[in-house]
DNA sequence: TATTAGCACTATTCATTTATGAGTGCTAAT
DNA sequence: ATTAGCACTCATAAATGAATAGTGCTAATA
């Protein structure tokens, strides 16, 4: 049996590294091509669409090597080939870093900073929904996360003798209800006062802070507190109780069902159940939280199984402090990567713009 | 050519009644065979199925009557026949108006009234996703309407020099917030007496009032309010300015592509049409808050043209003083309307009982 | 030594044919 | 008025065969 050099993952073997060059350069010319046609792509075919010039034989030695390697399968004996995820990897990998946005992008995007005094969900449900209109694919967007975002504002109001309602307005500009259930017939002169004093002590503060700072003071200082104060940090321990799971809009989900790749297989099944049970899409989406830049997760890179036919490209917004959640695509393994990249790249862009000129400082 | 007494449409050619109401009846079976098979139905196969004893060829006389009076068709000479709308109507219009609720609907929609001081959005939310969860279709479920609602509380909070947060707390337990800007500088002082002001002028008054109120106040009395007034009035206009068109959440859309009857037919594109543009399914959620009770469109009845293949069950939901908004089902014109009308109209009595117990009065 | 041309081989896909069967409509018998 | 019987229709499924796109290997070539 002749042993080939494989180009890519072992080269130097030849004395000129043209042959890996040439590998890599078939490789890319492959999966562009099946991103393009969603055919497995032959040896005669790539031949024509190549740049220079190789015979469909050479040609299929390199596919054979590479598909040894493990970046091409086959289907069938007779049919083309078809990359693997190893493959996309590696293209996406390869793939320039200063994408270029086509300017119908641009234009298609700019609905997203025409928003005056618009409610962040607001913002975000629409840039969600212009993404999944500019891609094609499903579409999701994490809400800003509570515990990172810091106090603006705190809003007792009452309701009723034993409720009263919550306002927490973040600095994001986001802007959280809910009634908190008491025993106590507080007036609304008292929660006046409880409002200013939870306001001045705690303004500027995130969330998770904040929730320490309370708790502190309950355990340590109870009895310190004349009875106002005893009676504002029981309310404010309420009050900031964390309810809020983190939220995620979805928009485009249709547009998975209707694309071929699902449409065929029987995945559909897994990715509805993916957006059902939303936590495999909401933990990537947190993850993408850590780092900036664009993130790709392609097909079995996911830990999630009912992902392992999709890839999901995310990248985190924020505003002037904090980064604030994710907004991102999931699609076939097989999609366009250029242009889904730069346009969720563009998209986090000016939604990070947007929120940054709403936030209230 | 023989003319056949026509059942169910002009009886009484024939001495007895009988053969009428043995049409109705066999066209019942016809459609609750069809609605549990999904396949056209032949006379050999009821003949089976159907209660009394009759031959196929009986039956086939029977069908045939049916078909020339609009009730059936066949897709195909040899095959068997299927329900128009018009049967579905028929159907619909005969079964009893006393729906049993099975006991496990009641369990599942048990959550939907556990939620003390949870957002009515939530709710609604709930209340839709497990209505989705029941009837394997796609749901809708509108907010409740602004214009009917009653002020319970606004509030008016300074975000920054040129923006104030509007926070509008409805009866029915709504919280709606917006930003407005202005050009003066307004102190928090300033603004507490506007809300404290707006409170008392408005409280329990309806939206609707009270954007016309503030309007004639603003023809009408301007020389007359001193300056505090004034500016009251001005604020008050702004916050209280139309600017939600009306929100409807949807859940199980995929249920409608995962069915078998979209599936086959390319009616998937125009479904998805129908709910990204959202009015017309909002119009007949708006439409079915006029009256009580379940509402039934089955097909060619809707308006518009992409639910030609649908039917939608609706139901609206109230608080003890008004009716707020509507929940519905969207799904193929053979669904079993026993269940799901049964499970719409149970699900919007629950929904109405917890946001009764909910709301602030 | 790398590349290419040529050829045998393989599997899919598509169109055509051929049963099979469910179902109808009509007529005549009950 | 109902039913049995029969000829007929059409969709669906299985079977066949030709066409096609593709591979792998070997031998020729630059």
């Amino acid at each position: 049996m002749k042993i080939r050099v494989k180009g890519i993952e072992n080269q130097g073997a030849s004395g000129k590294t043209n042959s890996n060059e040439r590998s890599m350069e078939v490789l890319q010319s492959i999966v562009e091509n099946y991103i393009k046609n969603s055919e497995p792509v032959g040896s005669r075919t790539l031949s024509k669409t190549i740049g220079f010039k190789l015979s469909p034989a050479t040609i299929r030695n390199i596919m054979s090597d590479l598909a040894e390697s493990g970046y091409l399968i086959q289907t069938h004996t007779s049919a083309g080939r078809v990359p693997t995820d190893k493959a996309y990897r590696f293209y996406v990998d390869s793939i320039s870093k200063k994408p270029v946005i086509p300017e119908q992008i641009k234009q298609k995007l700019s609905p997203v900073s025409n928003v005056q005094g618009t409610p962040v969900e607001d913002i975000l449900s629409k840039a969600v929904h212009l993404l999944a209109e500019l891609t094609k694919f499903a579409c999701v967007v994490s809400t800003p996360k509570q515990s990172v975002s810091r106090l603006q504002r705190i809003e007792l109001i009452k309701i009723s003798e034993d409720r009263i309602l919550v306002i927490l307005v973040t600095k994001a500009g986001v802007v959280r209800d809910k009634i908190i259930f008491v025993k106590e017939n507080h007036s609304q002169e008292f929660l006046s006062s409880v409002t200013s004093f939870l306001n001045e002590e705690f303004k500027n503060h995130s969330m998770q802070e904040i929730r320490e700072g309370i708790h502190q003071s309950i355990v340590s200082d109870r009895h310190r507190y004349h009875d106002l104060l005893a009676h504002a940090v029981r309310l404010g321990k309420k009050a900031f109780e964390l309810n809020q799971p983190g939220e995620m809009f979805i928009e485009g989900q249709m547009n998975l069902l209707l694309d071929s790749h699902f449409h065929e297989q029987s995945s559909v099944k897994s990715l509805i159940d993916a957006f059902e049970q939303k936590t495999a899409i909401m933990k990537i989406l947190d993850e993408s939280m850590k780092n900036k830049g664009v993130h790709i997760h392609i097909g079995i890179e996911n830990d999630y199984e009912h992902l392992h036919k999709c890839s999901l490209i995310t990248a985190s917004y924020r505003n002037k402090q904090n980064v604030l959640g994710s907004i991102g695509v999931v699609g076939p393994t097989s999609m366009d990567y250029k242009r889904i990249i730069s346009t969720v790249e563009y998209t986090a862009k000016m939604l990070s713009k947007t929120i940054s000129e709403q936030s209230y400082d």
